[in-house]
DNA sequence: GCCTAAACTGTGGTCAGACCACAGGAGGAT
DNA sequence: ATCCTCCTGTGGTCTGACCACAGTTTAGGC
């Protein structure tokens, strides 16, 4: 017996579970195309409108990618595009002060520790970062300098070769990054802070590269709790070991 | 200038924008009814169709929620339950092949390991665990058993006081539900595995209590890991410490 | 005057049809 | 062989209509 709160029989919800069974047979994976939404309404029996509401959901989601015209590029082709989903969602939540921020940073904190922990204990390959890390020698304005830093992040992210947890400080990242970048006003010497997290960011690396995993992790959390501490952003400074 | 492959101007983006703006004004707020469908279409210019869709988005994701009927309880009302959306994004990327389930299960190890070294670190209330704990002795049935253990470590994640972390452990949960439940029956002497389970759960919630952080991590990465071993599923033996 | 039941209003949910812009393929003209 | 035009099918959007539903209002009976 489902909860009493139960939906009552949404046909938008039929056509997500339709999709979704196909997901979970195989009988469509990424690079597939979905039947177009016309064919889909038919085929179900329902109305296209139902059948849009639907892909919208999926597209949101990051599942699907819709394109008009004709030809083998256009309509909605499967693609499993985590980042973009989670981005929304968590973005949305915050706005709507489901989640607050520190909670938000707090989680970050979690999952950035446990990913420079993996990458210290074992093999990783460190040009991508390296690239990155050079690069933010050159820039200055703190919008780019800022994306770098989200860049750079990200790649520790998906050396460490887990999509989920690159796919969530992705989502995390992006959802309070206009408190961050407005976080950057506030601060007196941006040279200043510019030259620390560049320093910190290759002894982080540095950590990483000679196995020193409990340092990493110290020096990644100081890391994030400092830049947020002097921003004037949350604390956030719970849920740490 | 905005990446190439940018959206060209899709109107049920428009309206969700509109909503988020609204939400970050704090012009609506969590409790809040949203206009009418036919108002919001008429307030931004645009068809019923594309409002519907935008709410659609914004329904998934946890944000609303939508009765019909008419008073004060009807209509699209905002609610900021991050958990459904999260659930339901995390399924559906899984069910796609986005997210591997290695992975998935490497996610909820990295958390629960940081939940229950927060717990132990500091003080918590126990008591809500305490009554699941207790209701785990009764129930046989290996769904229900399952559920209970859900239940349970989600209310350590909301012992923990982070609403992002508890939202996405049980997104994470949710997503390889099924593949948990399918698990079990591959279990030969399952109510041996539920005792053994039940003895790893009060060992855990006694470390916590006792304030033994480091221990709490070690079991609950056994408890979880054991676990997946028995049942044939992913090692997901990466991203810990 | 009070209570009950019917009618009303406004809500989301769904469908049908229409039109548009777009991208590719088919076909003929050069 | 090349180029150009027309055609087809796609998603994107709008409009109008109808339904089921839940409150609110009103009319009716007592």
């Amino acid at each position: 017996m489902p909860a009493p709160g139960d939906a009552p029989a949404r046909t938008w919800r039929a056509v997500l579970q339709h999709v979704e069974q196909r997901l979970l047979d195989g009988a469509v994976g990424p690079g597939d195309r979905l039947p177009s939404e016309r064919d889909l309404a038919a085929e179900l029996g329902v109305g296209r409108s139902s059948v849009r509401e639907a892909l919208r959901v999926l597209e949101v989601m990051g599942l699907i990618r819709t394109s008009t015209g004709s030809g083998p590029q256009a309509g909605a082709i499967v693609i499993a595009a985590p980042g973009g989903g989670l981005s929304a969602l968590l973005r949305l939540q915050v706005a709507a002060h489901g989640f607050p921020i520190a909670d938000v940073v707090g989680t970050r904190l979690i999952l950035e520790q446990a990913v420079v922990t993996a990458l210290a204990a074992g093999e990783c390959d460190t040009t991508a970062v390296h690239r990155i890390l050079d690069a933010m020698d050159e820039h200055l304005d703190p919008a780019d300098f800022l994306a770098l830093d989200a860049q750079l992040h990200l790649a520790l992210a998906e050396a460490s070769g887990n999509a989920v947890v690159a796919a969530m400080m992705t989502g995390l990242r992006d959802s309070i990054e206009s408190y961050v970048l407005a976080g950057s006003d506030r601060v007196q010497d941006w040279q200043g802070m510019a030259d620390r997290l560049r320093a910190e960011h290759r002894d982080i690396v540095r950590a990483i590269e000679e196995g020193r995993a409990e340092a990493a992790a110290a020096l990644v959390r100081d890391h994030i709790t400092g830049y947020y501490a002097a921003t004037g952003l949350a604390d956030a400074d719970q849920t740490t070991h």
